[in-house]
DNA sequence: AATAGAAACGGACTGCGGTCCGTTTCGAAC
DNA sequence: GTTCGAAACGGACCGCAGTCCGTTTCTATT
C-alpha cells in the first residue's frame, strides 16, 4: 500500500535524510492541492512545483501518480484500521461477531463515500491492487470464522468486499440508487452467508 | 416554409456514408493491431494510421479509448448474449432457474478470462459504466426472481456479479487463487443466497 | 577534514489521450 | 447539375504520466 520502506529492514539503510524531507514535502504538498482544488489538480507536476522540488523526485518517491494518491489514502485509511481493529464496539472489538461484521459494512461503506475519489485515483492498472484490500480480506476472514462460517474464506471476504468497492458503489449512486439500499442489500447479503452456515 | 424532416427520425439519423465507412475501417484496424500486438499497443494514433484516417475521426466515432474498446468487446459480447438468451441449457433458457445461474456464472468467468484485457480497457473513469453491466444484471435479476429470492433484486444482482468483475478477478489469479477456487466460491455463495430465499 | 561512491535530484524529453478548428465531403432540395 | 448547410474530416496542438541521464548531495570511512 506505501511505497515508503519498513522502518526495520536490516537489509536496506534507513532513508536518506533529503529523502525524507522531501517525501513529507511531497506529502504536505499534494494534502494541500487535494484540499484546495480537489484529486483531480494533483497532478505530477503541480505537486512537484508546490513541494518545490523535480518532477523525477515525485517519481522516485512514489514510483506512479497512483503510489502517490496511495500514499495520501493511507493516513486515513490507518486511522479508520484503528477504529476496527481496536475502537468502540460494534464497530470494535467487543461486540459479536455478526454486529461487527455489519458495523463493518456500514463504515466500509461510509469510507468509500467520503475518500472514493481517492480511491479511484489510487487504483492502478485494472482496479484495486490486492495489498491494498488485504486488511480488509483480514477482517472479514476472521469474523466469518467466528460466525462458524465454513468455505473458502479468503477468497469469499473478497467476494462479500467487492460490492462495497467504490468501483461498485459510484455508478450505482450515479444512477440514482442510494446509499442506504445500498447499505442494506449488503446487510441482507451478509445475513444470508452466515445463516447458512 | 420548407417542408420538415420525417418525425419519426427525429433522435437518430442514418449514418452518413462516409462516417459509416470509417467506423468499419477502424473497427477492422483495432482488431486487427489487439490480434497483432495485443490491447495496449492499441494507440488511437495508432488505429488511426493503420486505418488510413484521422486521429481527429477515432475520436468523432468512438469518444474515448475506452469507447473504442466497447465497440470491439461489442462483438464478442453480443455473440456471449445470444448463448445467455437462446443457446443451449443450462446456460440457455430450458434447465431450472438455479442450474442456469450457476451455468451463467461459469460462464461469465470464463469470459472474463478470456477478454480480460479488453475489459480493463474499456472500463471508464472508474470501474464498470453501468450500461456495459445492463445485461448482465437484468438476466441475474430474472433468474433470482424465478428462484423466489426477495429483496432489492437490481442492488442484490449486481452484488453478486460484483465478484465475477474483472477488477478482482485478475488480481487474484496474480495472486496465485485458481479459476477453481474463484468459481466454487462464487458458487457457494449463490447456493446461500439463494436457499435462504 | 578529505574522499569516494551510492543515493537522490531535477528537468528536458517521449508517448499517449484528448481537444480544436479550418477544410472537405456529403446529400437533400431545387 | 447546382447550391448550401450540416456533418465529418484531419492533423496540429495541449496537458499529463512516466523515463532518462548528467549533476548534486549525502554519509560512511579514514
Amino acid at each position: 500500500m506505501s511505497t515508503e520502506p519498513p522502518l526495520f529492514d536490516l537489509r536496506s539503510r534507513p532513508e536518506r535524510r533529503d529523502a525524507a524531507r522531501n517525501r513529507e514535502l511531497l506529502l504536505d504538498a499534494a494534502h494541500r492541492l487535494v484540499d484546495r482544488d480537489g484529486v483531480d489538480a494533483v497532478t505530477m507536476d503541480a505537486v512537484a512545483a508546490e513541494a518545490g522540488v523535480g518532477k523525477g523526485t515525485v517519481f522516485r518517491r512514489f514510483g506512479s501518480r497512483a503510489g502517490l494518491m496511495s500514499a495520501l489514502l493511507d493516513h486515513g485509511e490507518a486511522r479508520w484500521q484503528g477504529r476496527v481493529i481496536s475502537g468502540p464496539p460494534p464497530l470494535g472489538p467487543g461486540a459479536p461477531a455478526l454486529d461487527r461484521l455489519l458495523a463493518f459494512g456500514e463504515s466500509r461503506l461510509e469510507r468509500t463515500l467520503v475518500s472514493g475519489d481517492l480511491m479511484v485515483a489510487a487504483a492502478g492498472r485494472h482496479g484495486r491492487s490486492l495489498p491494498a484490500v488485504g486488511f480488509l480480506v483480514a477482517h472479514v476472514r476472521h469474523l466469518l470464522a467466528e460466525l462458524d462460517v465454513t468455505g473458502d474464506l479468503p477468497v469469499l471476504a473478497l467476494s462479500l468486499l467487492a460490492p462495497l468497492d467504490v468501483a461498485f458503489v459510484l455508478p450505482q449512486l450515479e444512477a440514482g440508487v442510494t446509499r442506504e439500499r445500498i447499505l442494506a442489500t449488503w446487510t441482507d447479503l451478509v445475513r444470508r452467508v452466515v445463516e447458512a452456515g
